[in-house]
DNA sequence: TGTTAGCACTCTCGGTGTGAGAGTGCTAAT
DNA sequence: ATTAGCACTCTCACACCGAGAGTGCTAACA
């Protein structure tokens, strides 16, 4: 355990690092928080914090820097949260309230709010089901021969894809066809969809139904991602040279994203904190993501995210993550009724 | 007008800065395309082009560069196209025909395969109508007094929206209702779908009939983009300084996309070529962007765009954009049938 | 024993200087 | 009209240097 002076000394270099971004020297800490004990005490607690691991030195000679492990730490026990005033919070309801009308006209503002709170990358995952529900299917004509498949699930999501029909049917059998298929499906997960498509006799029924089942199924795949705030977090320091950014900007991609914010921490109630390695995937070495989830636990589950370099005002963002959070889920309980 | 010997040195010109990215030098030109005259002819041929505008010096003694004019010239009256061979065109098609089911997973391919093919940014905007016709509306309850508002658009993209409905009414009393609105509404434009409205007598179909009306308005606007190749784009010597990289990624997002793609060069069958401020977006003066339009003429018309430095390598990427909206409107057309 | 002053030592960073090399533009000769 | 030759210009890479910022250590001190 370290004791307390110890404790506050690296609380300082965080806080000092994370707002200077360049090495933090004993004299730094002795001078802007008038501490009552000299540099060489100070220089001295340093190195053993640094013994610890809490921090490191780029080179012989320079100032410290926090790393991973003291991050942690800091995040832990140290960090003092920086909690949302009255005008912010009034300022980013505002902005929520003249919202658009879709569900994800509002995400994509979410994530764009989100972003220059905390002015580095916000992700926003649409709210999905574990298991999506068929709400109602719909078959449109589109040509003879084929029509448009459209799947409306439970957490809001359409679904759409071409289908072969009877080469016959206009769109007035199509949707005899699509009613009835409605009694036999509406409300069942795939599973169960294929279960029913089984049992029904009429050839194209059976065919009709097994393509609704995999429009369901992949309703539990692929969350779309909103994503904002790239701009912002490659102006900061960590991405100085191009070889970085151009490394940052190829891995912000909705693709690579989608693999970052998957399991284990979906369903999180509070904000969590993964400090570079905590995050498997290795690009996010030099990367923390602070995310939480919002909807209802049972129910349509989407998530928020910000990213932003490992030195990130961790104070200032992991409130800011947490009341998006559940503020979205307010706002989402609300457009459900 | 140019004398024959001062164009081919113009061609060369600009063949070899596109190649190499440096300013090309008199010595340059005549040692690698083993000219029959002296450098020294070779510069006071480069100076008379100069003198024209066609190319430029960075600095006193460099070697020159094409200007913006050089490579209108170019393109219109030098340049050698680079068709596709039998098995690129080959390999291009295999990877459209193993495309998967859905038209936006489809042109989402579409987009990766063209920037991989010219590397530099491809972008793929979703095929939409001018004035886009209501195929079929549908409502699907959320719960009680709101449902989710469906529409199918005859450019088949599909447009939702939550709509308020009475308490009372059921998922059968919704579908009666969506009928009922069909039957009058379905195939027309929205400007049709408003003046019909007007004469409908029942309160709540009215009110819904202009939320249909909104609907497909909406689906004239704002067409889905796919971008991709922004990666290889970036790592162009062009954007070697962070400042110019973060300028760059900050465009390349589908807001400003969108705007530069939109009007005059829609519905341009052959592929269109605006280098620098042909473009009227500012940002976009030291860019090049090769687009064309794919799709029925009279219907549904979506475009292929590739943006790249002005250094581009023309004639490779123009056959390219050009075969590529081909393919695509015939591939289009198969799936409309 | 913990704290501190003092000092030697290390490493970075910005500025300066320099020399080589690449090109041009011009002039005079062909 | 073309070309050889040459002076001149500008960039670029590299080395060098000195100032400055910090540390680590040692020895004195409370």
């Amino acid at each position: 355990m370290l004791t307390q002076r110890r404790a506050d000394i690296l609380n300082l270099v965080v806080d000092e690092y994370i707002d200077t971004a360049s090495p933090v020297s004993s004299r730094a800490l002795v001078d802007r928080h008038n501490l009552d004990v000299s540099t060489a005490t100070v220089r001295n607690e340093l190195a053993a914090l640094e013994e610890d691991g809490y921090i490191t030195h780029p080179y012989t000679s320079a100032g410290r820097i926090p790393s991973n492990s003291g991050y942690r730490f800091y995040v832990e026990r140290l960090m003092a949260e920086e909690p949302l005033g009255a005008d912010e919070r009034r300022t980013i309801e505002h902005q929520f309230y003249q919202a658009p009308a879709g569900l994800d006209e509002w995400l994509h503002l979410a994530a764009s709010v989100l972003a220059s709170a905390v002015g580095n990358v916000a992700v926003v995952a649409r709210p999905q089901r574990a298991v999506p529900h068929l709400r109602q299917a719909q078959l449109v004509h589109l040509r003879p021969g084929a029509a448009l498949l459209v799947g409306v699930l439970d957490d809001g999501s359409v679904q759409e894809r071409i289908v072969a029909v009877p080469e016959l049917e206009e769109q007035a059998d199509l949707s005899v066809r699509a009613a009835r298929l409605n009694d036999r499906l509406a409300l069942s997960d795939s599973e169960r969809i294929r279960a029913v498509a089984a049992q029904i006799e009429d050839d194209e029924d059976h065919r009709l139904a097994l393509e609704i089942a995999e429009i369901v199924a992949e309703g539990a795949s692929a969350a779309e991602l909103f994503i904002e705030g790239v701009r912002a977090a490659l102006e900061q320091p960590e991405f100085s040279t191009t070889d970085r950014m151009l490394e940052a900007v190829s891995h912000l991609e909705a693709y690579e994203l989608r693999r970052a914010l998957r399991p284990p921490w979906v369903a999180e109630p509070s904000a969590r904190v993964l400090i570079g390695e905590e995050n498997e995937r290795p690009w996010l070495r030099d990367w923390t993501m602070v995310i939480s989830t919002f909807g209802e636990p049972g129910g349509a589950v989407g998530s928020v995210a910000v990213l932003g370099p490992t030195r990130m005002h961790y104070g200032h963002t992991i409130p800011r993550v947490r009341y998006f959070a559940r503020l979205m889920t307010e706002l989402l309980h609300e457009l459900d009724g």
